[in-house]
DNA sequence: CGTGGCCCCTGTGGGC
DNA sequence: TGCCCACAGGGGCCAC
């Protein structure tokens, strides 16, 4: 389901429960959960889980999201492929099952994490240098990417360019989709080896992903299929993408067909006219 | 070392 | 209508 906007939309609708303590925590299946050393057995430490104190902050770097307690205990939260994180109020219940993490709040509000697939996780770490170092092994977050960064990181690199977007440790937060429509802002096949890029396409190519990201963010997490309004109505899922799930379809800036193909596994789509 | 391939897992949609 | 298969927003691990 996530990519960075989507992961930011989930950040930004768990402000109305910071602050409220965290009374108890069910863990409903163990392996979901790993400890810092990446250990799935052993014994559950429930102050990790951030039982006993509010959810004082919630970070996010690239697809990754940090539910923080005020001493900088951290539950890092993977959302993988089909991963949520859902606030229910007093009262209602998930649906569809999958519901691994389930936090009690004070005032009776549940944050859950659910995930169908299980591609993604929870990681407890004991404060927020544990955090800080996970994240600075990614790349920057892809909202702030620079061409100067991009460069330096990839413009001697034989891969092509798709792959190395999909990359964290280049730059966090691209995935399928925006890599895919940020490479047809700026006009770069996705193919294209990475140093064949010059100059000028560095500095189209990074400013295409902070501008996909940012609409993505600012259409709520567009991309999310099964996404549902707190009334449970289907809502408008408008589909603002150029290029991602359109191969076949005329481009909406040449009219040609747009082409598709499997290019280090994912599938991957583009103007054969407009990206060179 | 960088890189591509394979695999993890469940749900769903399209074709027959 | 129902079944089956291909495919899905990610990323860790392994062999080269």
């Amino acid at each position: 389901m996530p990519e960075l906007p989507e992961v930011e939309t989930v950040r930004l609708g768990l402000a109305p429960v910071l602050g409220v303590p965290v009374v108890s925590v069910r863990v409903a299946r163990r392996d979901v959960v790993r400890d810092h050393a990446e250990r799935r057995q052993g014994t559950l430490d429930h102050a990790h889980l951030l039982v006993g104190h509010p959810i004082d902050r919630a970070l996010r770097h690239g697809k990754q999201l940090a539910l923080l307690a005020p001493s900088g205990r951290a539950a890092l939260i993977h959302l993988g492929m089909s991963g949520q994180v859902l606030v229910l109020d007093p009262g209602t219940e998930v649906q569809g099952g999958h519901a691994h993490v389930v936090w009690s709040l004070a005032d009776g509000r549940r944050v859950v994490f659910r995930d169908p697939r299980r591609f993604g996780g929870v990681w407890l770490l004991p404060d927020q240098a544990a955090l800080n170092a996970r994240w600075a092994a990614l790349g920057p977050d892809g909202l702030g990417v620079s061409a100067k960064h991009l460069k330096e990181r990839l413009g001697r690199s034989a891969r092509a360019i798709k792959p190395a977007l999909l990359d964290q440790q280049a730059v966090a937060g691209v995935g399928n989709i925006y890599a895919d429509e940020a490479l047809f802002r700026a006009g770069i096949r996705p193919d294209r080896a990475c140093y064949s890029l010059e100059g000028p396409e560095w500095t189209k190519l990074a400013a295409a992903v902070r501008a996909v990201l940012r609409a993505g963010i600012r259409a709520g997490g567009s991309t999310l299929r099964d996404y549902r309004r707190p009334d449970g109505s289907a809502g408008q899922a408008t589909r603002a993408h150029l290029v991602y799930g359109r191969g076949g379809q005329p481009c909406l800036t040449c009219g040609q067909p747009l082409s598709s193909a499997v290019l280090a596994q994912r599938t991957t789509v583009w103007c054969p006219t407009c990206q060179q």
